[in-house]
RNA sequence: GCCCGGGUGGUGAAAUUGGUAGACACAAGGGACUUAAAAUCCCUCGGAGGCAACUCCGUGCCGGUUCGAGUCCGGCCCCGGGCACCA
């Protein structure tokens, strides 16, 4: 027995007795129903920050209680090892990605050995093994065959001075972060995958997820953004053979639209601009500008008039068309109606450059509608709109919507937000996009052939500036095309790096299969029962990885429709007030904290710090409180197993020993409940410090007592164990527990122990807590009523009278209303 | 701009289904022990008034529903996340 606390010789231990034990090693074959925990693998940024100590505690706390439970377990670690960050370091100190990617695995993963995870090390991998990416191309390949993959033009940012395409985090304020230049909107061809396809599936299975948060759910709903509408084609004049076809969700304005407007890089823009100079001008000025949404969508609407114009379907009015910066020609036909009366954007610009305003929309009842003030967007009655007056929204939009279907030109379609997914990266370190180009006539693009892949990424190169080494290194570039033979060229772009991250879940499932991507292990262990992550992925990462499970699906390689089926969404954890994974240096390194603290007050100040989905402020003022209490919980054991407690025996305790039983068993039941449904640590933590404060005020005075304060002890040590590990397996074996608490079940609830005899309730008068009654626990409604109207400050503020009202809420509190 | 969150003492937070606001901690102040310090233990700790009993106010702001609102509804303010090439 140690009568002094010394994490760093218990922990060593624990994680000795683990890694020799194979406690974490999981199989299919393990008794129990699987429990697969899953946080989000780390980028190999460099060490970890308090935000990863905060995921991983997070995820290794639901592991180590589905444990107890009695589940087959399994919590795999990886490394989601390609992307920027890798190339820049590259780029500034010339260490080649690969090695520099390496070295940061190698220290981060000793840091969360260091920290006690109950990790199956031996699925370890990172998605820069060929091992790994090999199937992601594999697949790739399967769905270019299907028609799931296509090449179209899409716009990126270029940077003109260092001749490459910027992410948009390396866009500041327009212009490139390193060089400095202005950024340009650049068209190039790109590899995308038709994640629309699924679109409704996307959409339709989140009402099958009840384990996700209903917050994430509605920011998947309003991405993928499905609206009913009509198409709508309005005849160029002049040009017998072209229309310009829009969608809209408003039909019922169609005949308010006063003029059409079209994307800088739409034919009838690049028409205009071809024989006025201003309209060039104008198209110029719009490629200087970012292709973030965020910025669109702030900035100033500008446009210009064109000598084009359109007929209206119904009316077959003239209707001018604009060039205008808002519209965008990666959206449907790069073309929208405009109807300045009934949307405040076409409304602004229609009062900028005095383009007519028509109202054709009044209210049902007393809304406000001054189109000289606003334009009037909500749903209403028909006006100025001939043999469509009078009707409501769904008459309008059934009635024009069948009148253009018989004219053929419009028709009902359901339209969604969702863009297909653009997945080729003008970069070096990611994976190579298994794609030949050949000049030969009939070949073409041409896939890698099956036997020939993985196209293996070269490791051993040197940056000559800030441009991919791949662009110059013949002996990647040269190759023969699988079709004809001939020579032809390698494709240069790697893939997004949410392609690696859509399917790794699945690849620890059957870590080292050799068939394709996955094996029939993945139907054990798919879906992952709870995955855990930061927020900030609540949409692009999850949509993209739910996409991937129904691609894996298609091809055969795993059951089900969905990839998690809990979802735990973590706050953020802020340093200066900003993410940890965007603040600069070793700020948030817990590397010295683990070597002052050790890993179980690291963890125990974290988890008590917020509640899981709360973002907070990292602050070093909790683990002094959370080391005391440790200290504390250390010391009591230590204090009341110096001589062996005897069997309890319920029937001789005493009041105040049956006081703390109750203490204990409800303990056990909100930690339960706090853990397994609520998925909130911070208060399983505080629970325990309450039952351990009972025990320190508990006099002992005979044997029973020891034996209630040890059954105490011990249940505070499970109780902790999830969130403290290293301290309660120590702990357990000191308190006599039969194994390694690893291998222990879950302490069974004793409902007799929380049987109360008598109660407190608060009684109110008019709703203000006016005193406090003791009671009888089987006592009936009268005989509260009573006591609460003897209490003394009760009767002074009912004096004089009348009693209107008598609220009994059991267990809680009495309401007496009076007037 | 749009979508999704959040706002409670000096600080982190608790209050689970509309039922006693501030549990549990941190910090601070006071005390015990000590030659001293550390550690540990005890007490106080939302604001105002009062010797006290107790009273009034108080969960970002304004309004509403209710016997009762931190919790529900309407309107606002501020902060955070995401917006498709950061991961």
């Amino acid at each position: 027995m140690n009568a002094v606390y010394d994490p760093h010789a218990i922990e060593a231990q624990a994680q000795n007795y683990w890694d020799e034990s194979e406690s974490f090693r999981a199989t299919e074959s393990g008794e129990g129903e699987k429990y697969y925990c899953l946080a989000m693998f780390p980028y190999p940024s460099g060490r970890l920050h308090m935000g990863h100590v905060r995921c991983y505690t997070l995820g290794d706390v639901i592991n180590r209680y589905r444990r107890l439970k009695g589940h087959n377990v399994m919590q795999p670690m990886g490394w989601d090892a390609f992307g920027l960050p890798a190339e820049n370091a590259a780029i500034k100190n010339g260490i080649p990605p690969a090695s520099w990617t390496k070295d940061n695995i190698a220290y981060m993963r000793n840091q969360m050995k260091r920290l006690g995870f109950g990790i199956d090390w031996s699925r370890e991998f990172a998605t820069c093994d060929p091992e790994y990416y090999h199937w992601e191309q594999w697949l790739f390949v399967k769905l270019y065959e299907k028609g799931l993959v296509y090449r179209k033009n899409s716009i990126v940012n270029w940077d003109p001075v260092d001749q490459t395409v910027l992410a948009n985090e390396q866009v500041v304020d327009g212009r490139g972060w390193r060089s400095d230049a202005i950024v340009e909107r650049r068209e190039m061809a790109q590899w995308f995958l038709k994640i629309t396809d699924f679109a409704e599936e996307l959409l339709e299975e989140l009402d099958n997820l009840p384990g996700w948060p209903e917050s994430v759910k509605s920011m998947q709903r309003n991405w993928i953004g499905q609206s009913q509408g009509v198409e709508i084609d309005f005849q160029v004049v002049g040009d017998e053979t072209t229309a310009l076809t829009v969608f809209t969700t408003r039909p019922d304005t169609l005949l308010g639209a006063t003029y059409v407007a079209v994307a800088p890089e739409h034919p009838l823009a690049q028409a205009a601009a071809s024989e006025n100079q201003e309209i060039a001008t104008f198209i110029d000025e719009c490629k200087q500008a970012t292709t973030a949404e965020a910025d669109l969508a702030t900035m100033e609407k500008t446009g210009l008039p064109t000598n084009a114009s359109v007929l209206h379907p119904l009316t077959g009015a003239e209707l001018p068309v604009w060039v205008a910066n808002f519209v965008l020609m990666e959206y449907g036909s790069g073309a929208v109606m405009s109807v300045p009366g009934h949307d405040q954007r076409d409304w602004e610009f229609a009062r900028k450059y005095d383009i007519p305003v028509v109202q054709v929309i009044e209210p049902l009842g007393d809304e406000a509608c001054d189109l000289a003030v606003a334009a009037f967007t909500e749903h209403g009655r028909c006006i100025n709109s001939g043999e469509f007056d009078g009707l409501s929204f769904e008459e309008a939009f059934n009635g024009i919507a069948d009148a253009l279907a018989a004219k053929d030109a419009g028709r009902r379609v359901t339209n969604y937000r969702l863009r297909d997914w653009g997945v080729s990266r003008q970069r070096y370190w990611g994976c190579p996009i298994p794609m030949i180009h050949c000049d030969e006539e009939g070949c073409g693009v041409v896939p890698v052939p099956e036997s020939d892949l993985p196209v293996i990424l070269p490791t051993e190169v040197e940056f000559e500036g800030v441009r991919s080494p791949l662009t110059t290194m013949d002996s990647f570039l040269n190759c023969e095309c699988p079709k004809c033979g001939k020579p032809a060229r390698r494709e240069t772009d790697t893939f997004d790096t949410f392609m690696e991250s859509s399917w790794y879940y699945a690849r620890f499932a059957s870590h080292d299969a050799n068939s394709p991507m996955v094996d029939d292990r993945v139907n054990y262990w798919a879906p992952v029962d709870h995955y855990v992550g930061g927020i900030e992925h609540a949409i692009l990462h999850l949509l993209y990885a739910r996409f991937y499970f129904k691609l894996m699906r298609d091809e055969g390689l795993v059951q089900g429709n969905e990839p998690f089926t809990n979802l735990l969404m973590l706050g953020m954890v802020l340093q200066d007030g900003k993410k940890m994974s965007k603040s600069a240096g070793d700020a948030g390194d817990p590397q010295k904290l683990l070597d002052r603290y050790g890993a179980d007050t690291v963890r125990t100040a974290m988890m008590f710090a917020a509640p899981p989905d709360q973002s907070f402020e990292w602050s070093e003022a909790g683990l002094e409180g959370a080391m005391r209490f440790l200290k504390r919980l250390w010391g009591l054991v230590q204090e009341h197993t110096q001589t062996q407690a005897p069997d309890l025996d319920l029937e001789t305790l005493t009041e105040p020993a049956r006081e703390l039983r109750r203490k204990t068993h409800t303990a056990l039941q909100r930690a339960d409940d706090d853990y397994g449904r609520r998925i909130q640590f911070n208060t399983v933590v505080s629970g325990v410090m309450e039952l351990c404060n009972a025990v320190s005020k508990f006099p002992v005075e005979s044997e029973q007592d020891q034996a209630v304060v040890v059954e105490a002890l011990k249940m505070a040590v499970v109780l902790i164990s999830p969130i403290a590990p290293h301290i309660a397996h120590d702990l357990w074996q000191t308190l006599g527990g039969s194994g390694a608490l690893v291998d222990a079940r879950w302490p069974e609830l004793d409902e007799s122990a929380l049987e109360q005899t008598s109660l407190t309730l608060a009684v109110q008068v008019n709703g203000k807590v006016r005193g406090q009654i003791e009671i009888a626990a089987e006592a009936s409604k009268e005989d509260i009523l009573a006591a609460a109207k003897a209490e003394d400050n009760v009767v002074r503020h009912m004096e004089g009278k009348t009693i209107r009202k008598e609220i009994v809420v059991p267990n809680k509190l009495v309401n007496i209303v009076v007037g």
